[in-house]
DNA sequence: CGATCGTTTGATCGAGCTCAAGTACTGTGG
DNA sequence: CCACAGTACTTGAGCTCGATCAAACGATCG
């Protein structure tokens, strides 16, 4: 499958260079920080750069020091599909380390980051160690698994493609949005980052005309609002309602996956 | 599908009579195993009944003692996505209970099975308390995480229906053969349960009649056959090259992802 | 100022979905 | 033993939606 992408590591002298220290927002207690900060090594990524790449055997995590990566898989055949973008401070290839030892997806730089490895074996020994961290990739496994769930879900569950942009664009603000919960409503949201039509394309399965037509549609029945490089996102709720729109009169299923779990006996 | 598949308890009044004990197969140590009955709580369920539902609050996980369960997603417009079957010793709604507190996928028993009910307070400390467990756990969420990007992968990646059944089928085999890589090159495999075309489906997120078309074809072409209640892969390779089938000539990538790091000047 | 990248729009075409009809198989009760 | 459901499989015909191809336009950047 493709060159192997050469992946150059350039080390930081001083690992004290790393901005991973301690601050509000970092998860890790100092004593798992002092840990990760002997053991690991920092390197240095341009945007673009491959960062680990699936199918490749895992022997390392990568700690996201600072940055943004996207993580998504590819065919053979060129066509990819963006799962999501990791933030600093998240883990990267732990569902390798921890399981098949066969990273199931690539990590692209989306700008200049510094990246920690640590390598396999530590790694899962300082997880031994030190039940925070042990916790921490839990719960970021978790979140994995239900991004990637809710990736399978709206190329298989929508119909149409209006749908499963509409479904890309609401995902994206649900992970994205630092608070969980939050704002989930009908408060607008809107778009950080650049993204272009084919990524959105790679995120929602589709092509990148079908795309810009629909953004183009979108914006004429006032769901979304482009200004400037952000896309707003003013009516989440009647996007929420493209997500099913059924094409034709009535499906005569009155009950979907029937709430089967209505009159749960206490226990 | 249809009627409400009523959840009703069938607690067994003794937990000893579930089948959950120490043996060649199960993963958990004797004093685990111990904690798990005298904590869980022990239910029957018959095919079809719902053993938990995405959406709704993560209380308790499900370990499986003997059955089997699929493990699906659905739309509210009844659409189904089955990501894969799972087997008996295996954990339910770990990713709920470590994350997001939110059930994301449903299991489903597919016959007549018992299931051990564990609160997620206790599911969480025997956790803590036993490294083994924990490690199973990891485990099991990693390979949850790559059976779910499996499923993404082959809905967005395959540009051809019968790209996506292939997929559906050789990801099927890789899922449930017992050991790992093993037969995983051109020896035939064959599907053991009463699969049905809808619900190949559902996995392949194709209609039920494109799923007979094809399966049609493959029987023709030699990839597959049929004998009584059993799909034998004859060829897993032809069936692999199907995966990516490029419709046209020659689609003018010839690196795949395309190896963005190639010839990068050290630092 | 040209060059490259991303966006935009149109026209065409075909794969796969839907609808519809008919067949094979299984289990059940008389 | 057969009739009768009920379920799953099979095949055909039409049609829609989105991919593909093609061709500008517009910005950003060196």
């Amino acid at each position: 499958m493709g060159r192997r992408p050469a992946i150059l590591r350039r080390t930081c002298a001083n690992t004290a260079n790393c901005t991973l220290r301690p601050q509000a927002l970092c998860p890790f207690s100092p004593q798992a920080l002092r840990r990760l900060r002997t053991i690991g090594e920092c390197i240095s990524r341009e945007a673009n750069d491959i960062i680990l790449q699936e199918g490749y055997p895992a022997d390392h995590v990568f700690l996201l020091c600072t940055g943004q990566a996207k993580l998504l898989t590819s065919s053979s055949e060129g066509r990819l599909l963006i799962l999501r973008t990791a933030n600093s401070l998240e883990i990267l290839g732990l569902e390798a380390v921890l399981g098949s030892s066969v990273y199931c997806v690539t990590a692209q730089a989306l700008g200049p980051c510094t990246v920690m490895s640590i390598p396999r074996e530590d790694f899962l020994s300082i997880m031994d160690a030190d039940p925070q961290v042990s916790q921490l990739s839990m719960q970021a496994l978790a979140r994995d698994f239900s991004c990637a769930v809710l990736a399978a879900r709206r190329l298989a569950l929508s119909t149409s493609a209006a749908g499963k942009l509409a479904c890309a664009l609401l995902d994206w603000t649900q992970t994205h949005q630092p608070g969980e919960t939050r704002s989930r409503d009908h408060l607008p949201v809107r778009f950080p980052a650049h993204v272009t039509h084919e990524e959105l394309g790679s995120m929602s399965g589709l092509s990148r005309e079908t795309v810009c037509r629909l953004i183009a549609q979108f914006r004429r029945e006032g769901l979304i609002h482009l200004n400037h490089r952000y896309i707003t996102l003013v009516d989440p709720d009647r996007l929420e309602g493209l997500y099913c729109e059924r094409p034709h009169p009535a499906p005569s299923h009155p009950d979907p996956v029937p709430a089967p779990a209505s009159s749960r006996a206490s226990s």
